[in-house]
RNA sequence: GGGGACGUGGUGCAGCCUGGUUAGCAUGCCGGUCUGUCACACCGGUGGCCGCGAGUUCAAAUCUCGUCGUCCCCGCCA
């Protein structure tokens, strides 16, 4: 076999006259009649191979195919002058072809894998392998694993140790739905897989070991959108002895590490921060991409006296009138769908300001003083042509539904390239009331730490009022970190469980060990969770985190590559003890 | 659970609305010419029961219903 002494990416002018023998696959052949060109690819790069006629190689080339694997032995030799290929790192050399070794040969592929698109995602499911030679996807496989070594390395100078946690666990409920493994030594009982290592991270810290992280796999069994997959990897940290800001230094630390040494960005530090408060009443989300601006402004003073009764009695009953800028022009009929998406979340109409060539439109124009459109003027600072939106109701209602529309607008116009959009929201609610089951859920999760004196102030008032220890990271409009500061009283625990309506029974039969475990010296702790797929997806500017996926599922989770799920043979069952029902059994 | 888009040679798309032609284009693949190409070029050729099933019709890629698959969105995702 020619083994090889160099791979394909990695040739220079330097190495000219040198003898080396390259391994790899045919990416591309130009045969010009007496001369024959090939590109030989591996995961380094592209060399180009000369096959000079008149010699045995010659030959052999000409029987050469697309992704044929071979080893070709040769000399290096700059390219004249005229030939070079600047696009290309090696294309002032190549190497002229002495030996040719055939490893493999290769059917025509079914999908391209030399160019990055034209091909199906189906199709690029499907033969995944070949998927995965093609230039983007090679590089995202190849920038994922840089980033997971950043990680570790950034955490293991800081004292973190890597600690596995168990794949097969107990379900809990509260959350996602869980996925379920039948036990065949205990019939008709179920593992769950990890919808996160939480619980197991916690009881880490009051193991002892206070600085844990871990790039975990995580579970879900629910519906699966472009940056959602039933698999999913986390990078999970907690910490024991730690108050919030420290946490978010080690996670700063961690996004400041990454994005200089993939991207040669340089963020600053602090991030920026703002309450659940301050962007919910500013953007009217949870995860705003601050970068297109539209930041919503309070307008009742400008409405309180005006002849327009619908916003004056909103204001009246202590509502508020909250409108944004954008500077676009949209049509009556954008302006109507726009209506509709705002009613949908409660509100009862959409009044809009168009300010075009010095002019004004509005349907409620003919209630508003001139003095008044001045004033709105000012507080939009408007300069330009564009739009004003404005929505009078119930504080909640008006900031969901202004964040309707300006998340529908930043669709509209379309990703800002090359900028990220980088800061912490901390504060979030504790308690979040669910209709459905007629009871508090908990926001971020049952294990986090509520703020006490808030807990203490309104434990026979507005529990959704109390606010928790948590913290997400958002970057360009995407949950990319979230966190907490964690219980690890006992007391506080049961006070929580009871507020969420989980009875001492249930709270003892599903997290007993938990509660127990605080009974043993636990220390004070705190964590955080990365998106690792929607990090890397954000990173190498994909809008899929199948794309930073090597296998991913589709989107009824199916494997088109293996064929899973399955069906699986009756003894299998049997020994499970497990009956299957199909649909229309019953 | 609900809504939308798509399914046509190996691959990516057009044709479908308004039923009737030899199903078109690009690329790939095969053959030919070509000694400096690099998405080689030029010339010629190969390749398709239009996802599957049923229905309407004299006639279906085209219309209808069902079904399967892929993608996107709402719900869901502590």
């Amino acid at each position: 076999m020619l083994k090889r002494t160099h791979n394909c990416g990695e040739l220079r002018k330097e190495n000219v006259g040198e003898r080396v023998i390259l391994n790899g696959w045919v990416d591309r052949r130009r045969d010009l009649g007496g001369i024959i060109f090939i590109t030989l690819r591996d995961r380094y790069g592209l060399t180009q191979i000369v096959f000079n006629p008149g010699t045995d190689v010659y030959e052999l080339a000409k029987n050469l195919g697309g992704e044929y694997v071979i080893g070709v032995e040769g000399m290096v030799r700059e390219r004249p002058a005229d030939a070079t290929n600047p696009s290309m790192p090696t294309g002032e050399i190549e190497v002229l072809a002495e030996k040719l070794e055939v490893f493999s040969s290769s059917k025509v592929t079914p999908i391209y894998t030399n160019r990055d698109d034209e091909t199906s995602e189906e199709m690029r499911l499907k033969y995944r392998y070949l998927d995965l030679r093609r230039p983007n996807m090679k590089e995202n496989i190849i920038v994922r694993h840089r980033i997971a070594q950043i990680v570790r390395d950034y955490l293991n100078s800081l004292d973190f140790i890597e600690i596995e946690t168990p794949i097969l666990t107990k379900s809990t409920p509260e959350g996602a739905r869980d996925f379920l493994v039948p036990s065949r030594l205990k019939k008709g009982k179920f593992y769950a897989l990890p919808q996160s290592p939480q619980l197991f991270k916690q009881l880490l810290m009051i193991a002892g070991f206070d600085k844990y992280y871990q790039l975990a796999r995580c579970f879900r069994d629910e519906d699966f959108r472009a940056d959602r997959q039933p698999e999913f990897t986390q990078i999970d940290v907690e910490m024991s002895f730690v108050d919030r800001d420290e946490v978010l230094e080690v996670a700063e630390g961690l996004f400041v590490e990454i994005f200089k040494k993939v991207l040669g960005v340089t963020l600053k530090t602090p991030f920026r921060r703002y309450t659940y408060n301050d962007v919910m009443e500013s953007y009217g989300s949870d995860k705003p991409d601050t970068r297109y601006g539209m930041k919503f402004v309070e307008l009742n003073d400008i409405f309180e006296k005006t002849e327009f009764r619908a916003f004056r009695e909103v204001i009246e009953n202590s509502g508020v009138v909250k409108g944004f800028f954008v500077d676009e022009i949209y049509s009556r009929k954008e302006i109507s769908n726009f209506e509709n998406l705002a009613k949908s979340y409660g509100s009862k109409g959409l009044a809009w300001f168009r300010f075009s060539n010095g002019e004004v439109h509005s349907p409620i124009l003919k209630f508003l003083k001139p003095l008044k459109i001045e004033e709105l003027k000012r507080k939009f600072d408007i300069a330009s042509d564009g739009t004003v939106f404005v929505v009078a109701d119930d504080r909640k209602i008006v900031n969901t539904s202004l964040g309707a529309i300006r998340s529908e607008l930043i669709k509209k116009k379309g990703k800002i390239q090359d900028s990220f959009d980088v800061f912490w929201v901390i504060d979030f609610p504790m308690f979040e009331w669910d209709e459905e089951e007629n009871r508090f859920v908990a926001a971020h999760h049952p294990f986090t730490m509520p703020y006490l004196s808030d807990l203490e102030r309104y434990k026979d008032g507005d529990l959704s009022k109390v606010r928790a220890q948590s913290y997400d990271l958002v970057i360009n409009g995407y949950e990319i970190l979230s966190g907490s500061i964690r219980i690890h009283k006992k007391e506080i625990q049961e006070r929580v469980f009871d507020i969420l309506k989980i009875s001492k029974e249930e709270a003892k039969k599903k997290f007993g060990f938990l509660l127990e475990a605080f009974e043993y010296g636990a220390p004070p702790h705190g964590g955080f969770a990365v998106g690792f797929d929607r990090l890397v997806a954000i990173i190498r500017n994909v809008d899929s985190i199948r794309d930073v996926i090597a296998f991913p599922k589709t989107a009824t989770g199916a494997d088109i590559m293996t064929g899973a799920p399955s069906e699986v043979n009756k003894r299998q069952l049997d020994e499970l003890g497990i009956e299957v029902k199909l649909k229309g059994d019953t």
